[in-house]
DNA sequence: CTCCAGGTCTCAT
DNA sequence: ATGAGACATGGA
């Protein structure tokens, strides 16, 4: 059975367990089913028994599982980049090999789309509903999987089936997205070809639902754009409470937690953000 | 039952 | 530029 070798810190079950992605399923201790691949239709079935141990691959192409895990990130290389404070070597200290994912690019901005005022176990049930009534069936093993639909099947469903699957105001969203990208008045490729962050975060910003914080989302997980910084309640918590938290009020804005988000953390601090996040989903207070 | 969730959009200063 | 409300639904 074929395996992947990691060279540097690796551990599956946070990844995938660190709100990036919404519907891997875990059928036991260590064993991971998905879709992968550009188009997110490639079944892949994983085994890690523990953090930093080879990922057995029990199905699905090794380049392609390679690709989507970031398995060619250098992650002592990305670390150094990041300021050295406590709070990022608690977060490092939790979890050492989580890592940014490569997704493919529609399933990331429609799954971000319908995450606004939703919880994590929220959005995956509402993935895993589009996907069930919506994509395509693909048999693997023992396991049925769904893929999660195309543009053109979501612009063709129409809003109020999309209400049914319990997406609230954003089938709106959903729907109007999916008619831009089907139409090809929106192009998905052309984030990809954007030299700075803020022409590819208008390009993405055009689709209805997405807005600063899901564009960024996006641009980190689907176009391997590791300097785009996620700030959600969450980030806003933890650099409130732990980096600004003595600051005077006039210095503690949206527009002054976005500066100093964007000049503190360097050139990968959307990776920073990811371990941030990750640690303070399991550790900071809501205040 | 109440509170809140990986926000965005619109419309008001 | 900055701020207040509305928005639908379900998990905790």
């Amino acid at each position: 059975m074929p395996s992947l070798e990691f060279s540097h810190p690796f551990d599956l079950a946070a990844t995938l367990a660190s709100g990036q992605i919404f519907h891997w399923e875990n059928p036991e201790p260590g064993t991971f089913v998905g879709l992968i691949g550009e188009h997110g239709d490639h079944p892949a079935i994983l085994h890690q028994p523990a953090p930093d141990a080879p990922v057995a691959i029990h199905h699905g192409d090794p380049h392609t599982i390679a690709h989507y895990l970031g398995h060619h990130h250098d992650l002592p290389s990305i670390q150094a980049t990041f300021p050295q404070d406590a709070h990022i070597a608690a977060a490092l200290a939790w979890s050492p090999g989580l890592r940014i994912l490569s997704q493919p690019r529609w399933e990331c901005t429609a799954t971000f789309i319908t995450s606004s005022m939703k919880n994590i176990p929220a959005i995956r049930k509402m993935s895993i509903a589009l996907r069930q009534r919506f994509g395509k069936e693909i048999q693997i093993g023992s396991h049925t999987l769904h893929t999660y639909p195309t543009p053109e099947t979501l612009a063709a469903v129409g809003e109020t089936a999309l209400r049914q699957c319990g997406l609230g105001y954003r089938a709106t969203s959903l729907a109007s997205a999916a008619e831009s990208i089907a139409s090809g008045q929106v192009d998905l490729a052309a984030p990809a070809h954007a030299q700075d962050l803020e022409t590819a975060r208008a390009h993405l910003t055009q689709l209805r639902g997405v807005g600063p914080k899901v564009a960024d989302c996006v641009l980190l997980f689907a176009y391997a754009r590791h300097d785009a910084f996620p700030i959600d309640v969450w980030v806003e918590r933890i650099i409130l409470q732990l980096y600004l938290a003595k600051k005077h009020k006039k210095n503690r804005t949206p527009a002054k937690i976005r500066e100093f988000a964007d000049t503190y953390f360097g050139p990968n601090r959307g990776y920073a953000q990811q371990f941030l996040f990750h640690h303070a989903r399991h550790h900071l207070t809501k205040k």
